[in-house]
DNA sequence: GTTGACAACTTAAACCTTTCAGTATATAAT
DNA sequence: ATTATATACTGAAAGGTTTAAGTTGTCAAC
């Protein structure tokens, strides 16, 4: 019942106590404390030494009031499960923390938890202000979380490929180029019937992937077969089932290109329960060069992306434009090509 | 520039603007969304009604000002390397990020960057009264952390075994059994010679699984060769140092137990370069189960432990803490083996 | 010896919420 | 008819910060 504090004995220092010890107003801390240069350079000295003796920090919550922003960055994860397979978010947690910490900024995390469906959560840090700004991930067609930051001139800045990406900041690699470049890896190594296991097809970047396919089978002649495109999530698991469906064609695929490494490995493990052997009997490719890739049996062929940079990149644009500065788009960064055992013959002694 | 009440963009409703539309005082509709109980039903329900059609949110900043809390819990992160091969932070995330949006708490994220000591980060979160407990793991011998929020009389839960667990509240699994099991288990494979790799000496875990260790080497009456002990960091490549360190011994162990799985990897790299067979040659261990366990090749036996659910129990513990409730430590949790290919000759066909 | 400029402050308002201490009215008890 | 009690509100203060506008005093210029 009683919901009352139990202890909080400690006093806090304020502006107040401090211009009752040096003998000045309160507003004349306050500016000597933020530098302005009204104030006697004697007094300012003075005046930040004694708040130091006295252990003052400033109290944030006043201020953001008063200032009408919070120097923090939001960033929402999808429900996160217990055993977190997707090291895509830890990446851009550990981009985004260390950036805006570097700058001084706080990041408010939270997940979307269901029963509270999505631009809710969205509303949530916004309308309360929780936030000053908020970074998006992995954009989908029709995104309401970008409607949402729209409609109400949020500032935000996207990582990945967004539908529009002339109206909003973002950040994200070429993924058409990425597939362009995978594809023909394995044309090289003399594969003809490729299939693809795509990531969600409401994410933009699942066209982008499909695109790049698409293109480089067709330049090179060897016509497409939709029979041999699936789709999987970003588990293992879902991997597994869209490896299976493939390998159950009547002319299965020698070859798979993975849209993402985490579902790549579940194909792995498919082939394997077949009895196939990665890199000998099956290719396959996986996308954005997770830790599991490397360590994977066999090693996973994959294209390399740079999750933590664009992250981190993506929050000193968010808070450069937070700052009122004027912020573009970083070029998109062209993929690179990480070859090993899982497509490559030569490796395979 | 200016904030006409013509503007086009929405100006912030606050209770003073709703106070005026239904003809009553800021105090009474303060009240009556807070479902005080001394207004009328009639006015509550008016009240509520009119706050929703102007689109009312509430100045977070305002109210936390006012009741000097923040609904906030903080965690703050070591510096995360940009492809973070740790999943035990993911899941720490994870498990605070779900429960405490939950329950309506947000979560700041820091990162623990270089050029400022790690209790000066704690203090920028208390003092800065950006949060309002905090949640602490990997507790270490004489934790400045715990120093720091014990001065402060500042809540906070730790994840792990703290070196004195009688003042502070933890939720932690028991790493001495842990420890136990996996050296009988491996005994009862046949290994007399068991080595170990050790988490950094400054965790006080490190020394519980070093005692476990111990303890049942000694009741299997087999002695303890203190050169078959080493140490190394949450790391493969310290790992991999670590097994060679080992494996380059006169007499090099015929098991290792790692205190953690992802070293564990290292270990096992290590030995696979040397030409032996994990599992066959050389038994060896991990600690955790994490996914990269689950997919190593071979699959590493390992330790089962919920992370992921210590985390989530944690926060529910201090929020409930903050909520003024009275809290106990729940009891230790029993750990369970996982046995698999990399120490079990029955599974290597 | 007035004017103006400048430095170094002070005062008061504002940011928005919650809560404490009243006040006014109606109802019930004596 | 008076007092007590409950209901439904109001006014003002408090929380700590920043800033716009004003004040004081000094010094220089004309």
């Amino acid at each position: 019942m009683s919901k009352s504090a139990t202890s909080k004995v400690k006093a806090d220092v304020t502006l107040k106590d401090i211009a009752e010890v040096v003998g000045k107003s309160v507003a004349a801390v306050s500016r000597a404390l933020n530098d302005h240069n009204d104030i006697s350079s004697n007094t300012r000295t003075y005046i930040k030494q004694v708040a130091q003796e006295m252990g003052y920090t400033p109290n944030l919550s006043a201020r953001r009031l008063q200032k009408r922003s919070t120097d923090t960055i939001g960033l929402i994860l999808p429900v996160l499960s217990p055993r977190s397979a997707d090291p895509f978010y830890s990446e851009i947690l550990a981009g985004v923390t260390n950036e805006s910490t570097r700058q001084g900024f706080d990041v408010l995390v939270s997940a979307h938890v269901n029963g509270m469906d999505e631009s809710e959560m969205y509303h949530r840090l916004i309308d309360g202000r929780r936030v000053d700004g908020m970074i998006i991930v992995r954009p989908r067609w029709r995104d309401e979380r970008l409607t949402v930051v729209a409609q109400r001139q949020f500032p935000h800045v996207v990582v990945g490929k967004p539908e529009f990406d002339d109206e909003v900041l973002s950040i994200t690699d070429d993924m058409v180029e990425g597939a362009t470049i995978l594809v023909n890896h394995l044309i090289v190594q003399g594969h003809k019937r490729i299939g693809v296991v795509n990531t969600p097809l409401d994410l933009v970047s699942s066209a982008k992937f499909l695109a790049g396919f698409k293109n480089s089978m067709l330049q090179a002649g060897l016509g497409i077969n939709e029979g041999l495109i699936e789709t999987s999530n970003f588990t293992p698991k879902g991997g597994y089932r869209a490896g299976q469906l493939l390998l159950s064609k009547p002319e299965p695929p020698t070859a798979i290109i993975v849209a993402d490494d985490i579902p790549a490995l579940g194909v792995m493990a498919a082939a394997q329960d077949q009895g196939l052997e990665i890199g000998h009997d099956l290719a396959v490719t996986g996308y954005g060069n997770a830790l599991l890739a490397e360590h994977a049996q066999p090693p996973l062929t994959t294209i390399q992306r740079s999750t933590y940079n664009f992250a981190e990149q993506a929050c000193e644009m968010l808070i450069a434009k937070l700052k009122g500065k004027d912020v573009k788009d970083p070029p998109m960064v062209k993929p690179s090509l990480i070859i090993r055992q899982s497509s490559d013959l030569a490796l395979w002694l």
